[in-house]
DNA sequence: GTGCGTTTGAAACGTATGTTTCAAACAATT
DNA sequence: AATTGTTTGAAACATACGTTTCAAACGCAC
């Protein structure tokens, strides 16, 4: 009865090699060998490869929404929800991922470059899937954004907090390739946790600039002008 | 003799089938039945699935790069190229990205895609070849850069241009999606020109935000140094 | 036109994948 | 202890892939 083991050593197995080498590139062979199971579990405990790639997902990101909730909740309770700043909100995030390391060999960098896959690998079905499920939470937040970026036409913050998801997506996709130029480059070691709180400024001023929009698509856009940073 | 019609109808079909699904979900049966050439032609003129990837990749890359090194030549050549400032060079990027559109169907979103999935994709031969390739061009460019932005450590203006890199990729490869996004809800078409222009202050504020490096956790924070980039 | 290097076409090869099968092993209830 | 529903194991299945083969078609110098 009691969800057996090998559920739980599918799951290890396969969120370790689909964050190392992609979906496509990992076989159920692969998987069950390195979870030491039977090829046949696979399709017998989740029905597919798909449903298998979904259950990585939900198991990952079920404590962190929920742990992000609770810190929406948290503060809205306390009163001061609407003001928090940029640099306030994308801490928040980071310190919820920071914080959801429940199982013993989980990487955190698993857990962001299995997020970014997501984007770049997905071919619907997953980002589908996730959006479903995590559609309210993420409007949520993103009504908080809105709140705390300095007035903008709603249009250009539409752009911009993509840009930063791009940001993160991509970074986090190669972050492992990253990392080694980093390392080699500069002869020092780079956390994940510091490569987010690298990226908590650079995202907060890019959210924070100027709007480049008052030329749109007529004339040249503008030189350097000194904005508030 | 003069090379085939067969190369480029191959190129041009990979191209976008990759840009759609990824290399590892597109099959040479695929590529070729688009086409509308033979199966076997992939193998007798590329030599393999991985020299097709590259090859790709270069046709893409090599006209961009040449002309992003005349531009820079250009500016040499007029004195003034140190005291560029980060709008102007990321301008320029837009600037030659945009005008490199030789052939018919060829979106702007299709190369940045590939892009993309250069990095988040790459087994390491693709990155490797095109490192090879194009560093010298990218590193000239990156000096640029640096001395254009504030006085930054080395290493956070390394991560700094992958987030930059990060919003153009993902922003570039999802934008259709994105673009039916917006319309639907502003009501206003958004060109692929216009998204980059909104791209440009919002990366250039990123580049110049205050270090979020003081607080880095494992080692210590060497100055500002100059190292080859 | 003949001959020869180059390119195409259709088929097959070898391998790897996701999935299914079904008998054996197991766990828990009666 | 027998029975029943659940889980595993080893093997096979069907399919798809990248690659190779080799004869036919083509292009062009002579």
């Amino acid at each position: 009865m009691a969800q057996s083991e090998t559920v739980e050593r599918i799951l290890d197995a396969a969120e370790q090699l689909f964050a190392e080498k992609g979906f496509a590139e990992t076989s159920l062979r692969l998987i069950t060998s390195k979870a030491g199971v039977n090829l046949a579990a696979v399709n017998y405990h989740f029905g597919s490869k798909k449903a298998l790639i979904q259950a990585v997902f939900v198991r990952f990101l079920n404590p962190f929404v929920a742990s992000l909730e609770q810190e929406l909740d948290r503060h809205q309770r306390e009163g001061g929800l609407d003001d928090l700043s940029l640099e306030q909100l994308l801490e928040m995030l980071v310190r919820q991922a920071l914080s959801v390391k429940p199982r013993s060999g989980n990487d955190l960098s698993t857990f962001m470059r299995l997020l970014g896959l997501a984007f770049s690998q997905s071919q619907g079905h997953l980002r589908k899937y996730l959006s479903e499920i995590y559609g309210r939470v993420s409007q949520r937040y993103m009504q908080l954004v809105l709140a705390a970026a300095p007035q903008l036409p709603a249009r250009e913050l539409f752009w911009r907090v993509h840009f930063m998801l791009g940001s993160a997506a991509f970074t986090m996709s190669s972050l492992k390739a990253l990392r080694a130029i980093a390392e080699s480059e500069f002869e020092v070691h780079t956390g994940i946790d510091d490569v987010l709180k690298l990226m908590v400024p650079f995202l907060a001023a890019g959210m924070r600039a100027g709007s480049g929009m008052p030329g749109l698509s007529s004339d040249p856009v503008r030189g350097a002008r000194l904005e508030r940073v």
